[in-house]
DNA sequence: GTCTATACCCGGATAGAC
DNA sequence: GTCTATCCGGGTATAGAC
């Protein structure tokens, strides 16, 4: 039906912006993609299809960079994991107190999951195989170095009981941020300093009955 | 093309097991298929035509029971907060103290994570949308109800000490059973009774040191 | 390194018959 | 309440040209 005699040639598999990116560096743009992508839909709704479309680049092109989708979302997890510990870096005071330090960073943790929630998604809820990319631990240690780092101030000369307070303390700050997306502490700005109040409250419990963690 | 006489007329959309179920509650047994899907495939991995399938029943049929995918999942979630509440009040026992008995419950809720980690991540990764389906905020209750009478009894007479004691342990909790499922504990039962043990601790040294959490 | 084109498979959802 | 049949959209991944 409707016949349009010849004009128009309508191609099929169409990069839709014309600006396109047949140069530099496609593997980082993707990865910026990502990240927009996820932002606006979640991580369920981010596809390499729908990158390369915004990329105006086709479908076939992402492939020379990764090998499939998850490949992708693992390089976008090395850019949260640094991100989030420059995140973590920057809200430490020299004048604070070992305990003050361990809460503070508690409460960035939690905003850091506000803020970055794509992110935040990427790192801890996209199901990413760990096994199949080990790097992804040692990318995470700065992160969790920022927890130690006070602790062992704290517990010099006890290492093992270090351990375990390094162990509550990013657990309990974890537990703040994962019921903060969740929507237990309820929905709008307010709710993020709910939690960041909370998670930092509880952090110094932990710190003061520490000797109960043994 | 390809005419084909007239000879083994093929079905498109065939239901693939014969011993069906156009009979009893098939609300219900999309409601048990769903959990063995997810369990066997992730959340991400479930669909309602997989789900359909299994049951020998046409993908058209779950839309009687179901408006759509996520309101399956949220039958799912109801179920599951059920099953939670029962696991942890299974695990109270009458001679044990206030403390000891958050401790044990949110031991059981780091156990619960692991023992039903389907479960659990449709209650907390499947981005359920909370204000459709409001009533999962009152079924998550009997859950939070079991932090909450421990800490009644600790905190009698400061209620909003109370409140600020069970978001904490609840939160740790909660962090802890997250950890654990991305990894962060190691693989295997021995990481599971990891996680169980650190959750406990870290609970008594909240308890212990709750005075900072005002 | 990117494009063209395509093969393939899957899921969501609906209309209308029974 | 379930089935038949179908539409529609989408993503993954590849082969081969340039």
């Amino acid at each position: 039906m409707s016949p349009i005699p010849s004009e128009a040639p309508v191609r099929p598999g169409k990069p839709i912006r014309r600006g396109r990116y047949h140069h530099g560096d496609l593997r980082s743009a993707l990865v910026d993609t990502a990240i927009e992508l996820i932002a606006e839909r979640g991580v369920r709704g981010f596809s390499l299809a729908e990158a390369s479309r915004r990329l105006g680049v086709t479908v076939a092109a992402p492939y020379r960079h990764f090998a499939d989708r998850d490949d992708l979302l693992a390089a976008v997890a090395v850019r949260a994991f640094g991100l989030f510990a420059a995140v973590l870096e920057a809200t430490l005071t020299d004048d604070a107190t070992p305990a003050e330090q361990l809460a503070a960073t508690a409460a960035s943790y939690v905003r850091f999951a506000a803020q970055h929630r794509a992110l935040f998604d990427v790192l801890f809820g996209a199901g990413i195989d760990k096994s199949r990319y080990p790097d992804l631990r040692s990318t995470a240690e700065p992160v969790m170095e920022m927890f130690r780092a006070p602790v062992r101030i704290l517990c010099e000369g006890a290492p093992e009981a270090a351990d375990d307070l390094v162990t509550a303390v990013s657990a309990t700050a974890h537990g703040h941020a994962a019921l903060l997306l969740d929507g237990t502490f309820g929905a709008g700005d307010s709710s993020v300093d709910t939690a960041m109040s909370h998670a930092a409250k509880a952090t110094l419990a932990i710190v003061a009955g520490r000797s109960a963690l043994r």
